[in-house]
DNA sequence: ATCTCGATAGTCT
DNA sequence: GACTATCGAGATC
């Protein structure tokens, strides 16, 4: 077991979750993924928060990346769940991923949003910011965290994902993993999470379909509803 | 608070 | 050649 994974332990993470977890239709898995802890270890340290808004995309929706049909860039999200698709959009954005269902199944869940947990001076750092420097009204721990996780993009910055972990497995510690949170976690909720469906976000197909969804009230997500 | 717009390059037609 | 699962700045209310 990785050191990484040890410190984790350490600070009251579970195991990654396994295979089986994601080996489920994206809409089921998109909002079990809520709460949970994504990781990521890299050689400049460890970051990680807590997931806080979602999004499906199945192989039948309109808005999917592989509704006309296997690609390269695509080629993940047919593969095994439990993998992270990664890709890049709008010419500088990263977005992260999981991809789900059965393998040849093209679909996967987005991750949209984070509460950042662990390591949020790397993520300031990774983000070209600093909190002294920060406007005063936007200093507050809510307001300076909500810089680091409010966005699919904004998150793939602070936790240093780019097209090096399209492909990674997250079911392992590796580089990138995703944990359930003990009930024991100093950052669990206490139970009794609220969530909330509503329509996806920056897509001009299947506008319809309410496969967002987020944490009822949390001041992390990426959009109020 | 909410809107509009530009940046910027990979992907697919 | 058009589009994009985005973001942040600047304008306006």
């Amino acid at each position: 077991m990785s050191d990484a994974s040890c410190d984790l332990l350490r600070n009251g993470f579970s195991e990654p979750l396994p295979r089986a977890f994601y080996a489920r239709s994206a809409t089921i898995v998109a909002p079990e993924l809520l709460n949970c802890i994504l990781v990521s270890a890299s050689p400049d340290g460890l970051t990680a928060g807590r997931v806080v808004e979602t999004e499906a995309y199945t192989q039948d929706d309109a808005a999917s990346h592989c509704f006309r049909g296997r690609t390269p860039r695509n080629r993940v999200m047919f593969g095994t769940a439990g993998h992270a698709y990664v890709y890049f959009t709008y010419g500088m954005h990263y977005c992260l991923n999981a991809v789900t269902g059965t393998e040849g199944q093209g679909e996967a869940v987005l991750i949209r949003a984070i509460e950042p947990l662990m390591g949020t001076e790397l993520m300031f750092s990774r983000r070209g910011l600093s909190v002294e420097r920060l406007p005063i009204e936007k200093r507050s721990a809510t307001r300076a965290k909500r810089l680091l996780g409010a966005g699919p993009a904004v998150l793939c910055r602070s936790l240093g994902i780019s097209a090096s972990h399209n492909g990674a497995d997250l079911t392992e510690p590796g580089s990138l993993w995703i944990c359930a949170v003990d009930v024991e976690n100093e950052f669990a909720s206490g139970g009794g999470l609220t969530v909330v469906t509503t329509t996806r976000i920056g897509i001009t197909k299947a506008v319809e379909l309410k496969r967002r969804f987020l944490i009822a009230a949390d001041p992390y997500i990426s959009r109020k509803i």
